[in-house]
RNA sequence: GCCAGGGUAGCUCAGUGGUAGAGCAGAGGACUCAUAAGCCUUUGGUCGGGAGUUCAAAUCUCCCCCUUGGCACCA
């Protein structure tokens, strides 16, 4: 089995309802799976649910029932997140499956075994009423605040993994290895961390404190704290412990979110596969966040709209389109509904939508709904030519390159210029005339225009499955799985049927 | 406080040394196949502030301001 290309998302905490953030991190690893099995790369692609941990068991003691009740529901929603989203993942991982506990536990026992996991006390200080560990940091004028209530001084036995002896190795393999974080500039977050000394790593939890989590294998008093749960997802929905194994790992793209990659992602997870013997993952691709000064935007009745909302209204593929084309992967961006419609209507609507709809009534009406050959090439044909030979040299370099806004910007310009090249053409007013010569300017023109739609529903096939689907049924031809083949200028609809005329992007009256 | 990202037209953003750009929004026009869409023309910016380097700075250097993150046994 040759290796696949896989790419994984960070898995989710059940501690919330999901957000566009999360939505935003699947679509945007979905269309990066997408454009490489369009590409012809296998692909495996993982996401899940991180389900253990105080937050989980608390808010389970608060509602009276129990932990795996709490994930259980998150998981339908989550998972119905991704269906709603068109996201094509081959693997949930949910970090209370069977798989993943016998994981973590062969891992931690490995480990263990080789005298990289050992027991010490932890002195420091408790809030009982938070449950957690406060720091010094954290005390004010040598009082700790309010909102920790009692604080006592506790000593706690717990397991560490000696994560402070990799510290120098981790160093130079990021220095050595430039392309591993992308955007490059949070490297230096990374390093900027690593300067100070390393503490080793806490990685349980006496079970008094916390029950819900992964037994340690050799001791039944304690379960593993977060990291070596959640981070080892990777790994278990790699198949680690089987043949399929080697046929997944290592990660080529860990698509994660800022806030994780220092240190969960970036030092925790390079040293436990270091310590493991395990290969490190290829690339970090870190996401900004969602902005949203206007998440309460509808001025005239205050209601605050849920992003999410706009799936179920405007259609999954104009989520996508939206959220794939305002981000610039790596910056923050900004959201709001004005936004949102801004790019539905002008983008979506009039500039794609509109020109399928002219088409498609154009074709019944001048052509009995047969897509035409194009039989000349004059000045404007060349114009259009052009502009696709130029789309199609820099298209895949901003896809490969995770610049897609700037791909999505380039084929709309390309579809502006389907729109331009049709009002040039004017095949209402060719229509009209007898002559032969305009006669094949009119069938030349629709068969343009057709083409042109062809090959823009391919390259935006990895951002807008659905509708790069509807439009090449509606030319008569059907949905691809590959763009071999399909990207080059030609005749290939000609004889084809065009589609009832239909409203892809329908305006909603607001 | 330290480190990093961002601060460019009303809005969202491109643009890293050589006469300020795009889309949207606004204004005007011709057309009519189309989702009152599209097309053409056009208004609009002392490029966060200040100083410096240079023949030339949005772009390089320094200082400052605003903003978003990281620097937590937080997920």
């Amino acid at each position: 089995m040759s290796k696949q290309f896989l790419i994984t998302t960070a898995i989710d905490y059940a501690n919330g309802s999901p957000h566009i953030g999360h939505a935003y991190e699947k679509i945007l690893t979905d269309v990066i799976a997408r454009h490489k099995r369009l590409s012809g790369v296998p692909v495996k692609f993982i996401t899940g649910l991180d389900e253990h941990g105080q937050k989980v068991q608390m808010s389970a003691e608060k509602k009276g029932v129990e932990p795996i009740e709490i994930c259980d529901s998150l998981a339908g929603e989550f998972q119905s997140l991704c269906q709603r989203l068109n996201i094509t993942n081959d693997d949930y991982i949910r970090t209370t499956e069977p798989r993943h506990k016998k994981v973590v536990q062969s891992v931690l026992q490995q480990l263990f075994d080789e005298g990289q996991i050992y027991k010490a006390d932890y002195n420091g200080f408790y809030s009982i009423r938070q449950e957690q560990f406060v720091t010094e940091k954290e005390r004010e004028n040598g009082a700790w605040p309010q909102i920790y209530g009692e604080v006592i001084e506790v000593t706690e036995t717990n397991y560490f993994f000696k994560l402070s002896q990799y510290q120098d190795w981790l160093i130079d393999f990021i220095k050595s290895n430039e392309s591993i974080i992308y955007p490059r500039f949070r490297s230096a977050d990374v390093l900027n961390f690593l300067k100070e000394p390393l503490n080793d790593l806490c990685i349980s939890r006496p079970k008094e404190r916390l029950s819900w989590g992964i037994e340690l294998p050799f001791d039944s008093g304690f379960v593993t704290y977060v990291w070596f749960d959640a981070l080892v997802n990777y790994i278990t929905a790699s198949g680690y412990g089987s043949d399929a194994f080697e046929a997944n790992w290592p990660a080529d793209y860990h698509v994660i979110g800022k806030d994780i990659l220092s240190p969960p992602h970036a030092v925790y997870w390079p040293i436990m596969l270091k310590a493991l013997g395990l290969e490190m993952p290829k690339h970090f691709l870190v996401h900004g966040w969602w902005l949203s000064s206007g998440s309460k935007m509808s001025k005239s009745d205050g209601h605050v709209v849920n992003p999410l909302d706009l799936i179920d209204t405007y259609g999954s593929d104009a989520f996508r389109y939206f959220v794939i084309r305002e981000m610039n992967v790596g910056q923050d961006s900004e959201f709001s509904l004005d936004l949102f419609q801004s790019r539905y209507n002008s983008d979506l609507a009039n500039d794609l939508g509109n020109l399928v709809s002219r088409l498609l009534n154009m074709g019944h009406r001048f052509a009995d709904g047969t897509v035409p050959s194009s039989t000349i090439k004059e000045a404007e044909e060349l114009t259009v030519l052009a502009h696709w030979s130029e789309l199609k040299e820099h298209i895949f370099d901003l896809y490969d390159n995770f610049q897609f806004h700037k791909a999505l910007e380039q084929i709309f310009a390309f579809v502006a210029e389907l729109n331009r090249y049709t009002e040039l053409r004017a095949p209402w007013k060719l229509a009209k005339s007898e002559l032969d010569e305009d006669k094949q300017r009119l069938a030349t023109t629709l068969a343009y225009m057709s083409e042109g739609l062809r090959l823009s529903a391919v390259v935006l096939s990895p951002v807008m499955p659905d509708i790069a689907a509807k439009v090449l049924n509606l030319l008569g031809s059907s949905s691809i799985d590959s763009y071999e083949g399909q990207l080059e200028w030609g005749n290939s609809l000609a004889g084809g049927t065009f589609g009832e005329k239909i409203i892809l992007f329908p305006k909603n009256e607001a």
